[in-house]
DNA sequence: CAGATACTTAGGCATATGACTAACCAACAG
DNA sequence: CTGTTGGTTAGTCATATGCCTAAGTATCTG
């Protein structure tokens, strides 16, 4: 298998940060280059910079450098591990409503154990 | 666009940790305590009420306490708000995707590489 | 009431995170 | 070659995080 998972921890840590969804967000109209994400951000390049790598670290971007200009694109298949989590997890937990829903159900009028 | 959800930075912060996506992942089977989330984490009682605590704050968790025990719940809705950002970022990168491919086919024989 | 149980609070400590400035390197542009 | 642009590296700093122990509070249990 394919352990494209460098980690869910990496990952909900890159989303957990306002900056760092809005570059994520920013690059879902398209790839940008480091100076394009840092615009909007008021904050310095470097910092840009160190989103940048976290985000590369989880996986969610990928970057390229192409003379003196970095290009950043999100990388579609990484956010599909978070969204497995969150959703098996959902999942789960709805399962377990219906079941609790169930006994509710069966246990109206009649307490057994 | 209002993307003003001070949530979602919780409920990333609050997943980005193994050992708190452990208590939910423990959670999703039905309430529990703090000393039975306790025990299988490898960790003072103390260091799981601070992520119990954290959870508690990002909202995908809820206790309460009875007597001397608090028991702690899942917050069903809670895991959907980042569910949906998910969720919808991926739908514009997909959509993206498409219309990167769509150009691609349209300028297949025009400009090669 | 005495002791055990189940947290809870307080305080401390090491590392991680997020931000900055200053200085540096590598392409262009002229 | 010189200057500008785009990015990178290095070093600093403040705060946050994650863990701990020790000591407290509040219930039960006998």
């Amino acid at each position: 298998m394919t352990n494209q998972q460098p980690s869910l921890d990496l990952m909900f840590q890159a989303l957990a940060d306002p900056s760092r969804r809005g570059i994520v967000e920013r690059l879902c109209a398209g790839p940008a280059s480091v100076s394009e994400l840092a615009q909007p951000l008021a904050m310095s390049l470097p910092s840009v910079m160190q989103h940048l790598q976290l985000l590369e670290g989880s996986g969610l971007i990928r970057s390229e450098k192409v003379g003196r200009v970095r290009t950043c694109r999100l990388e579609p298949e990484a956010l599909s591990a978070a969204e497995t989590w969150i959703n098996d997890r959902r999942v789960l937990m709805e399962r377990k409503l219906d079941r609790l829903e169930e006994y509710l159900r069966a246990t109206a009028g009649d307490e057994e154990d």
